[in-house]
DNA sequence: GTCTATACTTCGATAGAC
DNA sequence: GTCTATCGAAGTATAGAC
């Protein structure tokens, strides 16, 4: 306790996450893992057991960090409109400062859940249960017009996972020249989901930020 | 040319459409892909060269075809927002007649374009383009306020490729009793992208369905 | 064009000393 | 807890007969 002590569980969880972020879990090389961590992979091993339970490890941590954070918006006392404004700031920074999160995210979905456990799972489903959380009391308030909060939760983080996943990609195109000379800049992109979610949960067509002055 | 010769490469693209789709590149097994096609493994590299070659042509043809129908549409005389329904119409009829088509666009994306050649990713990136040029004209007519063509293009697909690339997972919560008893139907969803998406374009927010009434 | 057998490589995992 | 050495399985690809 005097010293402070190894932290390899952490190095190992961090140098994981960006060997699992570019190449999946098959793609992922424990090697590589252990070299990037600047451990024995003997000693992988030793504090994980295996590939996957690191890798569910991981992502356990990962879904746990984001929800937490969604229910902490949730929590406080903005109008249900804000609310969702600040869920989208939350999530675009924590993707932004962790870069490997969009794309594990994304790989574990088209994945279809294979190599994860039932604790992965709910870790996993505690992400749109918090979002769908606002979304359903901002209805219950008459805040929102009566949209289902999944699909409410997939028109929010699709657009954004995909988009920040994206990146390197559309860096690549703009390299070959194979796309227009018009980029958008990460920050437009999130102010367009933030308007559009807006619109999509807007009550009346007719009300745009403007109260509602009882007309009738 | 008398008889109906070996349609072995079309086979072997199926099945590796299958196999790509549940494992991605690296989770793939050319053995795997050979035997579900029915053919031998040796045939198999006979026609392709190598499994990354093999993964290449069967995406440059999936992106194609998806680009070639929003083509279609965008050459049709509908207005610009039955244009974009029938976008999200053709994209969602194709992903749920080739289920294998978001899973892999969703780890293309995920994996940064590793894997792809320039062709492909000219493939790639025709498909926000033939999207792009629907929105681009609706702008233009003012029928549409002004979006950027490519931030409408990611609202649209992500959500569409998330949502049904996550079926299996959705099953998977909902037997485990993970998630509430209120699952949304894919029709349903779609309709409700369609809205969104309309919403997202409206030129005014107090527009609705409605012909604007030049009030004032 | 088709098939069998196999070469060659890579990778996850462990044994066993310290 | 840490490290070296290595096993054994699995995987891509090819050689060569038909």
């Amino acid at each position: 306790m005097a010293r402070p002590a190894t932290v390899s569980p952490d190095r190992i969880l961090s140098a994981a996450a960006a060997e699992f972020s570019t190449g999946g879990f098959d793609g992922a090389r424990v090697d590589r893992i252990a070299r990037r961590a600047k451990v024995n992979k003997a000693m992988l091993y030793y504090h994980f057991g295996s590939k996957q339970r690191l890798y569910r490890e991981l992502l356990r941590r990962i879904f746990a960090q984001v929800a937490e954070r969604l229910r902490q918006v949730g929590a406080g006392d903005a109008e249900p409109a804000a609310m969702v404004d600040q869920a989208i700031d939350v999530i675009a920074r924590l993707a932004r400062e962790h870069t490997y999160f969009p794309p594990i995210m994304l790989r574990e979905i088209a994945e279809g859940g294979t190599h994860l456990d039932r604790d992965t799972l709910t870790a996993l489903s505690s992400v749109p249960m918090a979002f769908g959380a606002i979304v359903a009391r901002g209805v219950a308030l008459g805040a929102f017009r009566p949209v289902h909060p999944i699909a409410a939760y997939f028109t929010m983080i699709a657009p954004l996972m995909v988009y920040l996943a994206a990146a390197p990609i559309r860096r690549e195109l703009s390299d070959a020249r194979l796309v227009n000379p018009a980029p958008i800049d990460v920050d437009e992109f999130i102010a367009h989901l933030q308007q559009t979610m807006r619109r999509m949960l807007a009550p009346d067509y007719r009300d745009a930020a403007a109260r509602p002055r009882t007309r009738r």
